[in-house]
DNA sequence: AGCCTTATAGTGACCGGTCACTATTCAAGT
DNA sequence: ACTTGAATAGTGACCGGTCACTATAAGGCT
């Protein structure tokens, strides 16, 4: 089904005033707040706005206001990991405070990519911008007198991330369980270490084994993927193999998972593996995967949160709870015998 | 790191032409093509571009133009299933096209979203709307000078869908190949029956049961979640399982092997389950998961091409793909020993 | 009744671009 | 030298709303 726009031009608010007789700035206070009219007034102008079928025209409307309702969310990628859980955090708090969000993805390398957001943020269509990726340095200056931006970085690449994913202390926790039930040999198959996040958890990971005096049998450099969770384990010399797997996420976990199927040893008898991110699919695993639940809905409230802060000066409550929290499942036990 | 706007007006295109010694109308030239003017204007005005770091404000511009360069693409409701693939191939095409693509979900229900999508394309913010949800028919009389909208369901409640994700010969497929294989007596855990696609599969199932001419121990009503699918084996009584069971999904089906595993049944020897989606997770499980793979790129790019060719006339290049193709992996086999 | 205050409605400019039209410059043609 | 026309630049109106200000009507008070 496909409507074709022929391009009558939609009904004014000049043509709205003179069907119900009356001025069109009557008709812009009607528009705007409905009070200081006479009932009678209101009424008339009720009835041409239904038998016109008026809607304002938002982009008008803006050229004065300077106020659009909308807010943008910027994203480096939109294949990368799924953005759903962050975005309807970020969208239920711009409705909150009244806003529209829209979701914008730009492709290319950072540099392109802040251009293109100083645009946006310049070329009046929104009030606020919520950037996941960051922006580059030479833009630090540029910006102040367009839309407000605030950014929100789990993939900054410079370290000045304020990312609230980044936390990888749920690592330790893990692995001083994982040695209470006494395993001395780990392995860490790290996400993309383009990412802090992935740079936070291989950091923990090594300063954990440091702290309880366990072994390591290295950290391979993955890309998220459950192939490159798999690739790691192969990696490994056979006679050495670790009795406990922390993967970067789920993905990489159910990798090790069927890295070990394949090769006759049974989880978590035989190796204990952790995942991260909570995805939906771990708990339904045979053995039920160990992970960090996230509160990604909570990320991207907290963002839209400081957004709204910044554009409007409100203040909306941020999300309640912890942003991550360690799910003890079926993958991860007991040390029961030696390899 | 948060940026306040402060509201320092961004310059205008009349204090450009002021800084260059020319006429505003000279600078909208220059902004619009750079042709027929002279070499020396244009570096004059190129400087003062440079100098006052201006951009254009592309609401005025609209404002004559009709012209934004925006497309929308409306999602009913974000937390559904993952549509980022489905707006990978949208936005690659919108791109191609030279527009933007902005994302706007809407909750409510259908009267509700069609409201807001009448205002949005009235509102004079975009050219023209990807709708991925149906809108109220009340609602077909009402559109038409606005923005164009272009309807691509696989979420229709009318049956009016042209959605091309609703294609459900892939289950007459898989079912001829496992009754080849010796399987008599089948399952079907059906999606939510609320989508098109679910019903679609049903029916398709349906047939092939009849045409096949094997048993059916019944049709499940799920909700494409994976606990859906345990709650339907659970249904079943003990003495009488299916051999093969069609599940409406992905996940869905990993609920089915969660239950075979608890229930000492080994997949696929005593059991063979299929899904569908062809989820990122649904080859590495053991055993990888017979699944249909489908071209979501495809159909968010195909829909976007109709949109185009709706707005600008301009014909796109189609997914040259076909939307769906059969995967047989491990789930899948033949029936060894009757239970 | 007359005056002042408040409630309601109207007038014209303006936001920042583009459009239609006009004015100027300058080289070529006769 | 004068006309002609293309190339280049400028003028003022306009898109559809809102703002600041003014005008009128209605109500309260002495």
């Amino acid at each position: 089904m496909t409507e074709r726009s022929e391009q009558a031009r939609r009904p004014t608010i000049r043509e709205v005033a003179r069907l119900a007789g009356v001025s069109h700035q009557t008709v812009s206070r009607y528009l705007r707040s409905r009070e200081g009219l006479k009932p009678a007034t209101l009424d008339r102008i009720d009835a041409a706005v239904r038998e016109l079928d008026y809607r304002p025209n938002l982009v008008a409307r803006y050229l004065n206001t300077r106020r659009t309702g909308r807010l943008a969310i910027v994203m480096p990628e939109l294949v990368a990991s799924n953005p759903t859980r962050i975005l309807s955090g970020a969208t239920e708090a711009a409705h909150e405070a009244g806003y529209s969000l829209e979701l914008v993805s730009f492709g290319g390398g950072i540099d392109a990519r802040t251009e293109r957001l100083l645009e946006l943020a310049d070329s009046g269509q929104v009030e606020g911008i919520l950037t996941l990726a960051p922006i580059a340095p030479s833009a630090q200056g540029r910006l102040g007198n367009g839309a407000a931006i605030v950014v929100s970085a789990d993939f900054d690449d410079e370290m000045r991330s304020v990312g609230e994913l980044i936390d990888a202390a749920p690592v330790r926790d893990m692995m001083a369980r994982l040695a209470d039930l006494g395993h001395r040999r780990f392995y860490h198959v790290a996400g993309d270490l383009k990412y802090a996040s992935a740079r936070a958890r291989k950091d923990a990971y090594l300063e954990a084994v440091d702290r309880f005096g366990v072994e390591s049998a290295g950290v391979f450099e993955g890309d998220w993927t459950a192939q490159s969770g798999c690739d790691a384990m192969l990696a490994l010399p056979p006679q050495s193999l670790p009795t406990a797997v922390i993967a970067g996420n789920d993905m990489v976990a159910l990798g090790v998972m069927r890295w070990a199927g394949e090769h006759g040893l049974e989880i978590p008898r035989d190796l204990s593996v952790t995942g991260w991110d909570d995805t939906e699919f771990g708990q339904f695993l045979r053995p039920a995967l160990t992970s960090v639940g996230l509160d990604l809905e909570g990320v991207g409230r907290n963002g839209m949160v400081r957004l709204v802060k910044a554009v409007t000066g409100r203040d909306l409550a941020p999300s309640p709870g912890p942003v991550s929290r360690l799910l003890w499942r079926e993958s991860t036990a007991r040390l029961e015998r030696t390899p």
